[in-house]
DNA sequence: TTGTAAGCGTTATCAA
DNA sequence: TTGATAACGCTTACAA
């Protein structure tokens, strides 16, 4: 099949200019007459050249290509900002890798060694956070990154952009307060990841203001990536665990929920509230609307890109960083939740 | 920051040995003795050294990645097939790429375009199908491909995997048509799209079997990349166009409908059966779990990928080719159906 | 078991 | 405006 690639080389032979020659009128260089660039950008065409860009990225050491790391790929929320980010680099034409790391820290590690092995230029990366080692590592590497969707608060050096993660927990239990609940299930994400924890803040936060006490039975985590939400709620509701409001971590999380708490005979919102985090409804319009904290994900995306952009260019020049970057949160108030007052 | 990125050259200059002992030492080979072997792996890892892969590949003409190529990558149903791609891929060391077309002509091509300057080893594509110029373009470059979710049927030279479409489409009509709705309201992709082309024509055929006779205005392409289902439902009903049944292309599609339906009042299934295709709910957990027909992504993802690395391995070989593969779809029925008999 | 030499396809640099 | 030469970091083939 396929006869072997063409190269510059071939082309210049066909041409009779020198390979050199061929590279520049082929990048349309001022420096190249006009005529010859027209010439040679014709018969590359016709012979069906397509420029090798690893060979171009060794010799000039950038890639352009930026590798975007996530745990996973399948929840719509990554989903989106996936396809956000890549069709932000596309406009300044980079191409992006896609790297998933189940959250697992060996996952992450090698995500990160396979990105800086196909010399990508940046690195967005969602971080498992199961310990800071990754990160310092990547840092060590010099390769320009930004973290999105977590941060580690205490470490100035890792820029990130965020939702605030914060402000969304305590809106979504502040909503459910107002609307007359007090026993309110918040099923969380891990604690080491910085948005499961400030999530967690604002839930505190609002029940202290409205005087509520906080009880730790109703404060679960039932995980990221393989949910036990089902299983958990199921075993909940058996065991008489008395709540009537549910603030989920995520979308997925919360759909799971209202799955089970249905098919255990319950109403929602009738006789359940449960509000989610993501806003998937804004792009997916599912049946029984989900009341919702938005975060906005283009916004994060497209931040998370121009920060990452910019600190490839500043690398060359000298120093960088300093990005530290929260995108508002607020309620979309949908189907599943209601006034129970 | 960073000082400069350790090479082979380094270790070599620490060590003594040549470049090329260091880097047969690194891979483990055999012909290192074992003791030399650690020395220097202990110390790279000391150094810190990351391989470049880009180097390496353009060397030895391989790059251990594969490009996946598709319409939208926040759509579940495409977010899944690329985790369940990278997953399989990952196991046999090789990395994936990910490329969104958004279902655009111009897009597939820098796409494939890309892919190729990034001298990916192989490449597993859902066409866009607004024309064949773009696979055929990347079938003249020999570079191995496998086509998922679409083929083109009177095109041999084309490897593909597939669920059963016309299977699937049957299966799903059949079933409307056997719980006592006549008329079925199909919300289809568009019919340039082999597997809109192909549910149609299980639509067409289970009405036959009924003896139903096909109504045009009930068959419709509501678009896939920006749905107008909102709408399109909107205005059927408010048009008053006779329906009881909705088979949609796949479960977002019929998500929209049913949201809608619900938001204009309606009952679901109560007043409207209604089956997606893709069947997401296996993997998300929805509330008003969805009657879809089951394509095994997971299955289809793993196949592509055991074909397109055999395409691999063959076209240094010689020969290869020859692959459609049909994997079986299935009615799963919950809860957005019911029997109006 | 290790070393030497060449080359992959580009781009950078400098000379003409 | 174009050409000659070297170099990017690695792997291959072969020699020692």
């Amino acid at each position: 099949m396929a006869g072997k690639r063409v190269t510059l080389k071939d082309i210049a032979e066909r041409t009779n200019y020198t390979i050199n020659t061929v590279s520049r009128a082929l990048k349309d260089k001022e420096d190249i007459a006009l005529e010859t660039r027209k010439k040679i950008q014709r018969l590359a065409k016709e012979m069906g050249y397509i420029e090798n860009s690893v060979a171009g990225s060794l010799r000039s050491g950038y890639s352009k290509t930026i590798a975007v790391i996530v745990g996973d790929i399948s929840n719509p929320h990554f989903g989106i900002i996936v396809k956000e980010i890549e069709k932000a680099a596309r406009k300044h034409r980079y191409t992006i890798i896609v790297l998933n790391t189940e959250d697992r820290e060996e996952l992450e590690e090698s995500a990160i060694r396979t990105a800086l092995s196909k010399n990508v230029d940046g690195i967005i990366i969602c971080p498992s956070q199961r310990s800071e080692d990754n990160i310092w590592f990547l840092q060590r590497t010099g390769v320009p990154f930004v973290l999105i969707g977590r941060r580690f608060k205490s470490i100035p050096e890792f820029d990130y952009v965020i939702c605030d993660d914060e402000k969304g927990g305590y809106l979504a239990t502040k909503y459910l307060l107002d609307t007359g609940h007090k026993r309110i299930l918040f099923l969380n994400g891990p604690l080491h990841i910085s948005s499961a924890e400030e999530r967690y803040e604002g839930y505190k936060k609002a029940l202290q203001e409205y005087g509520v006490p906080l009880d730790p039975q109703l404060v679960r985590e039932p995980g990221l990536i393989q949910s036990e939400t089902r299983h958990l709620i199921r075993s909940l509701i058996e065991e008489g665990v008395d709540f009537t409001g549910v603030f989920a971590f995520n979308d997925v999380i919360a759909w799971e929920t209202i799955y089970m708490l249905q098919k255990l005979g319950y109403g929602v919102p009738k006789d359940y509230s449960v509000i989610g985090f993501d806003n998937i409804n804004a792009r997916i319009f599912s049946p029984s609307p989900l009341t919702s904290i938005s975060n906005s994900k283009s916004k994060m995306s497209r931040r998370a890109l121009d920060i990452l952009l910019k600190k490839i260019n500043e690398s060359q020049a000298g120093k960088s960083g300093g990005y530290r970057e929260v995108v508002d949160t607020r309620l979309v108030v949908r189907d599943s939740t209601r006034n129970s007052h």
